[in-house]
DNA sequence: CGGCAATGTGTTTTT
DNA sequence: CACATTGCCG
């Protein structure tokens, strides 16, 4: 195996293949290479076979990608390596055990949003004001005590306040549903088979012979769940390569502790450590700048990473008037850089939110330019979407309430709330599922129904079966009957849906319903529609991992980015967690990095004025080069007081005519050219072009 | 029970 | 703004 295309540190780390070795890998210093090649290395040089290797990351996104790369090494043989996320290893550990743990094979996986309408009916059962006791904070709450690892039994003993006494029993209740209803949360697909290996040291024997080698990558992202997983699987042979970068953790939400990465040599003694300094990916203009920018956290081990690429072009900042001027401009520039013949794929735009994305798709799509976008409002989440999953859930397991409750009266079949409490208090009362619970009525039409489909999921493939399921339910004929753009999108969803679970039979064989479900219960986006010669949209946390030619980082505004729920606390933790999104995002830039960002912005409907992100004002300005008009720039506490005032005229409208000449305080002297109600079109000089602007608007005067 | 209108409420990030 | 929830009426 040829690995001249390694340094000598690079070489090290894919060499030593026995023993426990931390990677400390700054951003783009090849550690993907390192670990697809140490584990090729492992297969073709040292003769591990490749059932004996686990490789977790962080997101499916990159899973995908390190298996791509895995392939392209030693071919199809990478298939027989378990390269997936903490969360799929879980799901497989757990099918393989589920008796044994009290599930059953055939379990559901509920998502963060089922969850919280756990939560919700809970509240409602507990008659408890969901206004006061927000259901989403309660739901955050127990799950990041899970991710703790603090059962609600230990929970218990610690709540004190009238509060958390609350939380403490809606937790349990909540605990008891999941398990009544043969289903697990994400939070469970980790902390189930810990507590397989606590209570059955045999069973964890098994899986650490089956698990020789282990790698995991982003390190700095694991929480205490996932590092007590990792550490017992490797325990036995502590052939564990971690994989880390503490600049890029950015997990600390959902409970990730970057110090587990320090307390890798604790941890393992004799534990070998590789510092990759390196960095082959970005020009040093984009290095410079990021290593600007990071430079500012306090809470940091001094690192050194150094690039050879050579200075590069200079990082292009825009300050755009609006949101819709920030993507003229991002798309103005994407369009001249496909001109030059630059391939699409190797553009990005990079967000701190997804609510950012619609703006510029709406954009793209003007001008007919292809992309592809990571998560939001995904596809699962699509209404249509989970409903037939609710249908197909439950046909797998009857006992699952939580979809039961979701698809009873759906299409609309007369079973109103108070039947479905009915049912609801009829399960609590006898311990069985609502399901079960059902005997008359206009709900045993609908349990009729669920029979005939569990009969027909016999003898049917998945994709015959949703069929079917669409057909006998009347869902497909709704939304036929309906005619609106509306529900023509909503058949076009299940036609995606369809295809789906088309390519999950061809690329598996036949497929059983819970090997199916329980593998699209992870996935928040679907990869079947990821197409190439496409620019690609996604949120800094998915960023992660991956790189482009070209970068947009977009809204880089105080408030946005950093975001305002991290500002607001004052902490200076996740300030810090913020300034390392940004590291994160810049580092992704190979050769040219935009830096845009919007004065003004729409936010619940109204116009919101936002000063210019602390992170562009820690970038040396000479590595910038300003593509607007410098004017007098605003800052932090000026913007408050800006807020504060209304920016609309409130009385003493001044009516506008075609043809007035106007002033305003940012585009200069321009004139009307159209009057439409409130709205004006005005023409200001270049580069500003044709605006549309309200006339009350305090930043526009007549002259 | 279902439909509609009024009212309220909220937006980080992922599995 | 967009969506969820509530309240009222047929």
């Amino acid at each position: 195996m040829n690995l001249d295309e390694l340094n000598k540190e690079q070489k090290e780390a894919v060499l030593t293949t026995n023993g426990p070795i931390l990677v400390l890998a700054g951003a783009g210093s090849g550690k993907t290479k390192v670990l697809t090649t140490k584990i090729a290395y492992l297969i073709e040089e040292k003769g591990i076979s490749p059932f004996n290797i686990l490789a977790i990351t962080f997101t499916n996104k990159a899973a995908r990608e390190m298996k791509d790369r895995l392939v392209r090494l030693v071919g199809n043989k990478a298939d027989y390596s378990q390269i997936s996320t903490f969360h799929s290893f879980g799901v497989r550990i757990l099918r393989e055990n589920a008796e044994i743990l009290g599930y059953t094979k055939t379990f559901s996986i509920v998502d963060a949003d089922d969850s919280e309408t756990l939560v919700k009916r809970i509240l409602k059962e507990m008659d408890l004001d969901p206004k006061y006791y927000n259901p989403k904070n309660i739901r955050n709450k127990i799950s990041s005590s899970k991710n703790d690892m603090v059962s609600s039994t230990e929970y218990d003993k610690y709540a004190f306040g009238e509060f958390e006494k609350v939380v403490s029993e809606v937790y349990k209740r909540y605990e008891t549903k999941l398990k009544k209803s043969d289903a697990v949360d994400f939070d469970d697909l980790l902390l189930l088979p810990i507590k397989l290996f606590k209570e059955h040291p045999d069973i964890l024997d098994k899986y650490q012979e089956k698990y020789k080698y282990i790698l995991i990558d982003e390190y700095q992202d694991t929480n205490d769940a996932q590092y007590t997983l990792s550490k017992m699987i490797s325990y036995k042979y502590k052939n564990i390569c971690c994989v880390g970068d503490n600049d890029q953790s950015i997990y600390g939400f959902r409970g990730a502790n970057y110090k587990n990465i320090l307390n890798f040599e604790k941890d393992y003694k004799n534990a070998k450590v590789i510092k990759l300094e390196q960095n082959y990916r970005s020009t040093s203009t984009i290095l410079d700048a990021a290593n600007d920018v990071i430079s500012h956290n306090k809470e940091r081990k001094e690192k050194n990473l150094w690039s050879t690429k050579g200075t590069g072009e200079k990082i292009t900042y825009y300050k755009a008037y609006n949101g819709r001027d920030e993507a003229f401009f991002a798309i103005r520039e994407i369009k001249n850089l496909i001109k030059k013949g630059v391939p699409k794929e190797e553009i990005a735009i990079i967000y701190r939110t997804h609510a950012q994305s619609r703006i510029f798709e709406e954009e793209l799509l003007r001008e007919n330019i292809p992309y592809n976008i990571v998560g939001g409002t995904g596809f699962y989440n699509r209404k249509e979407i989970k409903d037939i999953l609710a249908y197909l859930k439950l046909i797998n397991n009857d006992k699952d309430d939580i979809s039961l409750n979701r698809i009873i009266n759906v299409p609309k079949r007369g079973i109103g709330a108070k039947t479905v409490s009915n049912i609801a208090d009829k399960s609590n009362d006898l311990n069985i599922s609502m399901y079960e619970a059902i005997t008359t009525g206009k709900e045993y039409e609908f349990k009729k129904l669920i029979e005939d489909l569990k009969e027909a999921s016999q003898s049917r493939t998945i994709t015959e079966l949703i069929d079917y399921v669409l057909d006998k339910t009347g869902i497909e004929q709704e939304y036929k009957n309906e005619k609106s753009i509306e529900s023509e999108v909503r058949l076009e969803n299940l036609d995606e849906f369809r295809t789906v679970a088309k390519s999950f039979e061809e690329r598996d064989g036949i497929v059983s319903l819970s090997d199916f479900l329980q593998e699209i219960g992870l996935s928040t986006d679907v990869a079947v529609s990821d197409n190439k010669e496409a620019i690609n949209l996604m949120t800094v946390h998915s960023v992660k991992g991956l790189e482009f030619d070209y970068v947009f980082i977009v809204g880089l505004e105080e408030g946005l980015f950093p975001h305002m729920n991290a500002l607001e606390k004052g902490s200076i933790t996740e300030l810090e967690e913020e300034r390392r999104l940004c590291y994160v995002a810049l580092t992704r830039a190979r050769e040219k990095l935009y830096l845009l960002n919007a004065k003004v912005r729409v936010k619940f409907g109204d116009e919101t004025t936002n000063a210019v992100s602390r992170f562009i004002e820690e970038i040396n300005p000479d590595l910038l080069d300003k593509a607007f008009k410098e004017e007098p720039s605003i800052t932090v506490s000026e913007v408050k007081k800006i807020n504060k005032e209304d920016v609309l005229r409130e009385e003493g409208e001044v009516e506008y005519n075609v043809g007035d000449n106007v002033f305003h305080q940012v585009f200069g002297k321009g004139k009307v050219l159209e009057v439409n109600g409130s709205i004006l079109s005005i023409a200001f000089p270049h580069p500003y072009g044709i605006k549309k602007l309200m006339k009350n608007h305090k930043s526009l005067n007549k002259i």
